[in-house]
DNA sequence: TCTGGGGTCCTAGGACCC
DNA sequence: TCTGGGGTCCTAGGACCC
C-alpha cells in the first residue's frame, strides 16, 4: 500500500506523467449496452418522470434540452418531455467500473479509482513500454473501447489537477495533453469554476472580488488569499501559477485504501412522523450499512444519523462507541437512541439516514466473554449475508430469531449506548 | 420543478492531556 | 491566581464531487 503524505515533492517534476481517465456519460452508456434502442435518444437515468428524486445522468441528446445531473426529475421531464426515464442499476455500473479498472491496470500498476467512472494513472516511467504519453493514451483509449464498448476521455499532465481539468476539456471521447511548462497558460483563460473543488459558493465569493478566470487568481497576493480564503485558496492560487501547492491534487496516485465511511439514507415518498415507520427504516438502513461493513471486514466506531425535516432543515447527530462494531443490532440501537434523543417529535420527516465511520480492520481487544459472543454473532451474520446473496433478501427471516437474542445482549451492555445527557435543540 | 444517494475533505469549537 | 500553547479526539455542519 502506498503511503500518502498529503504532500508530494515530485509534484512539480516535469517528468511526471499523470493520466486522468473519465468515462463518457457513464451511466447512460452502460444502460445503452443493455438496451441498444436507447442509443442516440434523450435518456435520463435516475428514476421516473413523476418521482421525488434527481437526475443521476443524462445522455448528450437530453443535455441539449438543458437537462443535467442533480436536476429534479420533474424539472427534467418539463424541459425534455420526450426523454426516456430509466432507473439506475448500480450493480451494472460497478460491473463495468471493474472492467474499466482491469483495462487501466494493463497500462500502469498505479491506478487510483477516484469514483465509479474515473481514475488517475501514474504513467511516469512507462515510456519504454507504452511509448510517449499521447501514443499511450490513444492505445488506452482504443483498448478501453474494445474491451468494454465504452468511450472515455483522457487528460494528461504533470499533476492530478492538470490531468483532471484536461480530461474535462477533452470530452467527449477525446485526449488532451498539456506538455510540461504549459500548465499555467493552459489554466489561465479557464473559468475558476473549471477547477475541481471550486463550486457554486466559492465561485460566487471569487466573483465578488472580480475574479472570474484562473489567471485572475494567479495575480493575487498570497497574504490576501490566505486571509480571505484560508489555506485552500492559497493552494489554489499556487496551482494556478503551475506550482506544487500540496494537498489532494498533488498527492501521489495511490492504490485503493478502502472506504472511510459507509452510509445509507432514504427519502420517503411522503413525509412522515410515524415513529414506528421511522424506527423500522433506521433498523433497515442499519442492516444495509453493517452488511457492507462486514463485506469490507471492517469495524466501525462512530455511528451517525441524519434527519431531514419537511422544510429541508437537516441535522446530523453522532456517537462514538467504546468498541468498534460490525453488528446490525449495535448500530441500530445506537442510531435509534440518537433518533429518539434528537427528533423533534411531531415534526414530519422527509429523509432519514444511518452512517458509520472510524473504521478499524480489527476490533479492539474485548474481554473474552463479549469477544467470543460477538464473534459468533458476526459469523452468523456473515452466513446470513451469503444466504441473502444466494436466495435473495427475503431469506432475512433467518435473522429474525437471531435478532431477538442480540437485543437482550445489547440491553446487558447499556454503556455502549449514547448518553442521555445530549442537549436538545 | 422542490431539492437522491453515496461519498470525501475541511473547518471550528470544546474536551482533555501534556 | 492567572496564564500559555500544542496535539488529538469528538461532534456538527457545510462545500463539493459523481
Amino acid at each position: 500500500m502506498e503511503e500518502i503524505t498529503g504532500r508530494n515533492s515530485a509534484a512539480a517534476d516535469p517528468r511526471r506523467v499523470i493520466f486522468h481517465v473519465d468515462m463518457d456519460a457513464f451511466f447512460v452508456s452502460v444502460e445503452e449496452l443493455f438496451d441498444p434502442s436507447l442509443k442516440g435518444k434523450a435518456v435520463v437515468v435516475g428514476g421516473h418522470r413523476d418521482e421525488r428524486g434527481v437526475v443521476s445522468a443524462a445522455s448528450y441528446a437530453a443535455r441539449k434540452f438543458g437537462v443535467h445531473s442533480a436536476m429534479p426529475l420533474r424539472t427534467a421531464a418539463k424541459l425534455c418531455p420526450d426523454a426516456i426515464f430509466v432507473n439506475g442499476h448500480p450493480e451494472r455500473y460497478r460491473e463495468y467500473s471493474g472492467k474499466a479498472f482491469e483495462v487501466l491496470k494493463k497500462f500502469s500498476p498505479k491506478v487510483e479509482m477516484a469514483s465509479i467512472d474515473e481514475a488517475y494513472l501514474d504513467m511516469t516511467g512507462t515510456e519504454r513500454l507504452h511509448g510517449p504519453p499521447l501514443k499511450a493514451a490513444h492505445a488506452l483509449h482504443q483498448f478501453m473501447k474494445s474491451e468494454t464498448k465504452l468511450n472515455c476521455s483522457i487528460g494528461i499532465g504533470t499533476s492530478r489537477l492538470i490531468a483532471k481539468v484536461c480530461s474535462d476539456q477533452a470530452k467527449p471521447n477525446g485526449v488532451l495533453y498539456i506538455v510540461p511548462g504549459q500548465e499555467a497558460s493552459f489554466l489561465a483563460p479557464l473559468s475558476v469554476r473549471k477547477i475541481p473543488g471550486v463550486g457554486k459558493v466559492f465561485e460566487q465569493k471569487l466573483n465578488e472580488i472580480g475574479i472570474k478566470k484562473v489567471g485572475d487568481l494567479a495575480k493575487l497576493d498570497d497574504a490576501f488569499l490566505r486571509e480571505r480564503f484560508g489555506e485552500w485558496g492559497l493552494a489554489l492560487a499556487g496551482k494556478s501559477r503551475g506550482l506544487d501547492a500540496g494537498g489532494y491534487f498533488d498527492r501521489d496516485v495511490a492504490v485503493d485504501e478502502g472506504p472511510k465511511s459507509i452510509s445509507h439514507e432514504h427519502t420517503f415518498n411522503t413525509d412522515t412522523r410515524d415513529q414506528e415507520k421511522l424506527e423500522a427504516m433506521i433498523a433497515r438502513l442499519s442492516e444495509m450499512v453493517c452488511r457492507r461493513v462486514r463485506e469490507h471486514e471492517l469495524h466501525a466506531r462512530t455511528v451517525q444519523i441524519k434527519l431531514r425535516y419537511s422544510d429541508f432543515t437537516t441535522i446530523t447527530r453522532a456517537h462514538s462507541l467504546e468498541q468498534p462494531t460490525q453488528l446490525d443490532t449495535v448500530v441500530a440501537e445506537t442510531a435509534r437512541t440518537l433518533f429518539r434523543d434528537n427528533w423533534q417529535r411531531g415534526r414530519t420527516i422527509r429523509l432519514i439516514g444511518v452512517h458509520v465511520a472510524g473504521f478499524d480492520d480489527v476490533p479492539q481487544q474485548l474481554d473474552l466473554l463479549t469477544q467470543t459472543h460477538d464473534d459468533k454473532v458476526s459469523k452468523a451474520l456473515s452466513v446470513v449475508d451469503r444466504m441473502r446473496d444466494k436466495f435473495g433478501e427475503n431469506a432475512v427471516s433467518l435473522a429474525t430469531g437471531l435478532k431477538s437474542r442480540f437485543r437482550e445482549k445489547t440491553h446487558e451492555n447499556p454503556a455502549s449506548l449514547p448518553g442521555k445527557s445530549k442537549k436538545k435543540e
